[in-house]
DNA sequence: ATTTCCCTTGCAGATATCTGTAAGGGATTT
DNA sequence: AAATCCCTTACAGATATCTGCAAGGGAAAT
């Protein structure tokens, strides 16, 4: 089993919650936790250069901000980070988010080991993550189905722009004057008129006000 | 200190090191800790039956769905229903919510004894929490400040009707008609529009798509 | 009583949105 | 080569939005 562990968690409660499971279920003789990702990054690098490296990083993926100043803001900036100072360590991510296409672009870009959802049985999956990770096989909680990402309405890069542009109260003439600018093509007002018109039908929204509420709610945009 | 303490909280990881730390730090001798709102309230329930009810109720705000059913689905209804059964019980909150209004809100219209916001001091925080609780004090999470709510910029009822709407895709016309219908007023489009147009100016947007984003990312509306 | 202030309402004109129709171009199929 | 499909674009007409101006009414101040 892993001989060291490194937990970037920055609530309290969930931190002692998993770090007692850790020592108690699985024995593991060091495990670290850091409330902070700068903190967590820190312990990497010290424990890389004293030649003595984790074996496996478990780490949120949002974290509060605070009057604490931060360099690593995020989960997915640890993990950057941690590949590039130590490309070999094996990553457990956990965290709330439960969006499968999210979760798959981990897997996809981060190349991490693994994905523990928080829940009613996060501390039960975590572990069998662990254990999953440590013989070299992935892990993801059964609650999250990557086959069936509700990719059926995914946003395409285009249709997403437009709706960001609308989001930030541009009009559609002065967003097809900003995609002539960048050369983003098509970009006639017209097109426009029809993507935003057929997102009514697929999303069915009444108008571009009640699109924005939608997109936004759902977390599209 | 309490003798009974009932805690009802989702997450496993979170519910484990809250229990644990009740259990090192503060010695409580019983101590229920549920992952359901609906298996609480029966807990609660049975407790008072049998004559030996609990002397503190902790509870998150927020419950995950999954497959089970539920009658009480978050926190705020089980408070509800847990004072109904048991006027006198003590209850703290754990939350990551953090707006003063809606904290306040809980204090005012819950009158709950303490509030607790989950982050890098939660567990510290929520062992002072209970202390106070105990001697009838109230507490709050030094991070939260209820003076400088940001009432500044509070939607009042009508123009959060106003919002509402135009979010669910109803044009101003049909808005008030609406609000004819309902013998709400004032009702004339006209003013509809000048309400809208003011909020432009409060809130710094340039048109209705700007605000309606604004807005729900504010979780105004 | 008069003035002042604020809100409601109506109206009008300039823009913006939404929905069709139709023409043209590129890619694929037949 | 011709037909088909799909997307882009232009244009037009009906609605909807946004911004003024002006009139009226109620409440508070003078």
């Amino acid at each position: 089993m892993f001989k060291k562990i490194l937990l970037a968690e920055d609530f309290q409660d969930t931190n002692q919650g998993i770090s007692e499971m850790l020592r108690e279920k699985l024995q593991i003789p060091i495990i670290r936790d850091e409330l902070y990702c700068d903190k967590a990054y820190n312990r990497l690098k010290y424990a890389v250069d004293q030649r003595e490296p984790f074996g496996l990083l478990i780490t949120d993926l949002f974290f509060k901000g605070d009057h604490v100043e931060r360099k690593l803001t995020s989960g997915l900036e640890l993990i950057q980070a941690a590949r590039n100072l130590q490309p070999e360590i094996k990553v457990i991510v956990n965290s709330m988010e439960d969006n499968p296409s999210k979760i798959d672009a981990l897997f996809k870009d981060q190349e991490i080991n693994a994905y523990v959802c928080k829940g009613r049985h996060g501390l039960t999956e975590l572990v069998r993550a662990i254990r999953e990770v440590y013989h070299n096989r992935t892990y993801v909680s059964p609650g999250i189905d990557l086959n069936v990402s509700n990719n059926v309405f995914e946003l395409e890069e285009f249709d997403l722009m437009i709706l960001q542009s609308l989001a930030e109260g541009l009009t559609k003439k002065e967003i097809s004057e900003k995609f002539k600018k960048d050369n983003i093509t098509p970009n006639s007002e017209s097109t426009i008129d029809k993507r935003v018109s057929k997102m009514f039908d697929e999303f069915g929204a009444k108008n571009t006000n009640h699109l924005i509420a939608k997109m936004i709610r759902e977390e599209k945009i």
